[in-house]
DNA sequence: TTGAAAGCGCTAACAA
DNA sequence: TTGTTAGCGCTTTCAA
């Protein structure tokens, strides 16, 4: 078989030309006449060269690679955003190394990351530890948590306004005619759960109401479940449910109509959070809050490229509005 | 701030030992006492140390870099597969070097990935050129499909029966006694659909019948929006659909139910292909078949360990069996 | 077992 | 513009 890959010296030798000037018709800035150029590519073309772009990470720090980590893709707004995210840093020229890790493990993982010399971190459903996030400060490497943040750690951030989402429901809510209105939290600790919460709660105030039952799902199918069936043990059971994601709404609806033989939205109403595609189909036809995945993707690409290859890490926290979107699964006025 | 990276030989001239003392120490056949290991280890740590796996992948040939492709990740098929072989190439020790594309730009993804040194690729809902793979094959990088195969490429494959699940489902339908059997097809180019379209027709012809009316729904949203209206153009309609995969055959449910005012099944019968987990949502509760991703992922991961580090590729081709799924969305016999 | 030395494939300063 | 030279951080012979 002989020796199976190319190199830029092979091609010198075959193009009679030093190895740097292939090194350099490879390379973005380099400064070759056209008739080098010329010579090189054709030998490289005829040896099927590649470049090496791991050699090439070792001595110019750049690896152009990006590590996104993720805890889960059941919830259909995380596919969603993985996507365009990896569209985005493919087109300008960085690839993705994708991690999925269980919460616990994650500085392990970080580590690893670390040790591919990766140039940023996304975070996106997962979070990280401050030991964690002085060390990648440290290296010079930028965080940018995903759809969460952490004010006390120096990682970016890019959200929608959770806060005014909820908000924006509860005036919904309770402006219908809504009396028994209840809340099924997500993850405890995620702030995303936590500012859905605050704003609803808010919001009910600014109609002098407050929350009926709450419960809390977790995030999780079986969560979601749960939590619906013990709001329903209580006498009456509640006239309106919001839950804080759409990923548990749709089991929370099926659980009411199927289980529970209820009719939504006329026994019950239900709204959720993210408006995931499945919300616009007419098995749910949910009424929700839309976060805005293209613009909290293009946000987080923006503070990524600006602190690549900065020596120093800055923190920066992007927020984007959120709409309220109106479908069928809740009562209307 | 001084350097920010901290290298073997830093660590070597803390410990007062050699660096390659530090190499040994931190790779896996290492052979060093108890004690060197220990003073490597301590200094390591003081330092905080991580070494540099780029700079080994350039010496070893070993980058422990897995590729997986993907065209899309909307079909909730996909994410799922991504996230179980994701977890099982970290648990192996390998990394995940993510990449989406669009059909046509195939090629130019590939080049990057070989040019990233990745020690196998996978490649899911895409497929790939005969001049790349036998590409791949000179470079000693093992090619798996996931999910679909080309019998004359030098890649190997993991699929489900499709032709087996394609029959089945002809059978359940034939034997329910539904007479006018529509098929809505996916990708004309892509095994899974061709697959269950034969075993399909081979069902419906054991039966003594023929498909009523085919149509092309591309495996898109829209495209199975305008399938289903065109069965349904014809007079009469059918009394039953076979979807070519799951995420179709909702879009085709909210047609049928929603702009068409036909109740599933009494009206009409939809079947789908994959068990995704929305089709045991109870607002669809879709008949199916079940492809084993588990199974799938595991014989994917297997495939791809035995030939990485192989200076030869193998073509390896493994079929899993599918199982039919009986829900609420077909009539029984 | 340990250390010295020679690279892996490449970039980047420097001189010509 | 081009070639020469010195590395990047690491693994891997080879002697000791």
């Amino acid at each position: 078989m002989g020796k199976t890959t190319v190199t830029s010296n092979d091609v010198a030798r075959l193009a009679e030309v030093s190895q740097s000037a292939v090194s350099r018709t490879f390379s973005d800035g380099g400064r070759v006449s056209a008739g080098m150029r010329a010579r090189v590519l054709q030998a490289a073309a005829q040896l099927g060269y590649r470049p090496n772009v791991l050699a090439r990470a070792v001595i110019s720090g750049r690896s152009r690679l990006i590590a996104i980590l993720v805890a889960y893709l059941d919830n259909h707004f995380y596919p969603l955003v993985l996507e365009h995210l990896c569209r985005a840093f493919q087109d300008q020229g960085y690839q993705v190394l994708l991690f999925m890790t269980d919460p616990g493990r994650q500085d392990a993982v970080v580590q690893t990351m670390l040790q591919y010399q990766v140039q940023g971190i996304v975070m996106a459903s997962a979070s990280m530890s401050s030991s964690l996030a002085r060390e990648c400060t440290r290296t010079g490497t930028p965080v940018v948590l995903f759809n969460r943040y952490v004010p006390s750690l120096p990682v970016s951030s890019v959200t929608s306004d959770n806060i005014e989402g909820g908000r924006q429901l509860a005036h919904f809510l309770a402006d219908s005619g809504h009396r028994r209105i209840a809340f099924i939290a997500g993850q405890e600790d995620s702030s995303t759960s936590r500012d859905r919460e605050a704003g609803f709660y808010k919001g009910l105030a600014e109609r002098g109401m407050t929350v009926w039952h709450r419960a809390v799902g977790g995030y999780t199918t079986d969560g979601a479940e749960a939590a619906t069936r013990e709001i329903f043990a209580e006498a009456g059971g509640a006239d309106a449910i919001f839950v804080a994601n759409d990923h548990m709404a749709f089991t929370v609806m099926d659980v009411l109509r199927r289980d529970l033989g209820l009719r939504i939205p006329e026994d019950v109403s239900v709204v959720g959070y993210d408006d995931v595609p499945e919300a616009g189909w007419a098995g749910y036809n949910l009424t929700t809050v839309s976060q805005p995945a293209a613009a909290m993707v293009e946000a987080t690409v923006a503070i990524m490229l600006e602190q690549v290859g900065d020596k120093a890490v800055h923190r920066r926290a992007g927020m984007l509005p959120c709409a309220l979107v109106i479908r069928g699964s809740a009562r209307l006025p």
